[in-house]
DNA sequence: TAGATTGTTAATCGATTAACAATC
DNA sequence: TAGATTGTTAATCGATTAACAATC
């Protein structure tokens, strides 16, 4: 019925973890209200943009004295849905698979990754990070059996469209996809990219920027 | 004197390395010719979007015919100066930090990690991925007497503003930080942020909406 | 109470999309 | 030539920023 809730713009959902990293660490050290301007300093933003960034968590706060501290922090993990944990499967063994199946903060973002799965016949079987490496050939059917929702792409280039469908097979519902490849999904599914390369983009281009500025 | 060049709006920007690979791919299947409307559909993107995209390389094309594959692939590069690789610093020797060093594919990204550094006696001393792991102590002089434009930061949250100020201390221009934290650094700094975290919580939150809706 | 800070409504800014003349 | 595709100029859209009344 309350389908005209607006859902959240892009930009605002990618700062909601900055604001999170930031409560976290002002709740360790016993802070307990804190000021729309406070945070707004503290991230190199606007005052006026951290309120509306805010206000997406339904939390209001009292003038004169900003907002409380726990609550704002539980409304912005619960807005990310990182109060619970999320099953999920990740594909590809390489150097980075390996790096985020070993990464021990992930439950804290909402990410539970389950199995891991390889089609090098000389990972399948070893463990890692205390989880089994699983034949690539079981992954449509296991997604199946087990309702997993997530599924993490770290294959090569050229295997990553073949793994995405392989997923979808199976009932997947969203994509973590880090190959540097274009995924081509039914509208239904969700793909989120995180390339390594999107961001060293932005690095190297406005460093070249920086220094053809400065031989002027 | 050209001081009117317009800098390329960072939504661009991140595109970027995605007509790069595929480019790429179309290039070793031995295409000479590309129209916008073709790396629209493969990319799902508007075709004006696309050329607007390619306009910031200088590129530009023919009436009925499209642009030079080759010349556009090498123009791109170009931009995000990819056409040559720029020496970098890690520090942080974790998972993740491993993970990246171990990248064979970086150079073909403009980026050239040749020195890692930690501050954890035991990975001292050690290699990875054929580099030796040095003492943090000497970061800051070591990016001075080889004058290091760019530092990958890879440590834990409440030891990344610490490693940042070593970095700037030595001179260094580019930060490439994934460490959750936000980092103060003085405004001719350049900071890209690649925490992992930022695209997990667009994937978490548009799937628990979804599934907020599928169960209505 | 006075003043700081909130939340909302309006103005600005920049990116995306549309319209269209130029041209291979 | 006719038609497809380009590049540019204008319109739209959405996010950021500004202004300000409400209130603890």
């Amino acid at each position: 019925m309350e389908n005209l809730i607006k859902s959240v713009p892009e930009p605002t959902l990618k700062r909601l973890p900055q604001y999170i990293h930031l409560l976290k660490k002002l709740k360790e050290d016993g802070i307990r209200q804190i000021s729309s301007n406070t945070i707004a300093n503290e991230l190199n933003l606007d005052s006026i943009q951290v309120r509306k960034d805010l206000a997406v968590t339904g939390v209001v706060g009292k003038p004169k004295l900003g907002f409380d501290l726990e609550e704002l922090y539980s409304a912005l993990l619960h807005t990310l849905n990182w109060d619970n944990s999320t099953d999920a499967f990740l594909v590809g063994m390489g150097s980075l698979g390996s790096a985020i199946l070993g990464y021990k903060t992930f439950p804290e973002y909402g990410l539970n990754i389950i199995a891991a799965f390889d089609n090098d016949e000389e990972k399948i079987g070893q463990s890692f990070a205390g989880t089994e490496v699983l034949s690539s050939d079981k992954l449509t059917d296991m997604i199946k059996r087990m309702h997993i929702n997530i599924g993490v792409i770290t294959v090569p280039a050229n295997e990553a469209q073949k793994v995405a469908q392989q997923m979808i097979d199976g009932g997947i519902i969203a994509i973590w996809n880090y190959a540097p490849v274009h995924l081509k999904v039914p509208p239904e599914i969700i793909v989120v990219n995180a390339q390594l390369s999107q961001s060293l983009g932005v690095l190297t281009h406005k460093l070249a920027e920086r220094l053809r500025y400065l031989n002027l």
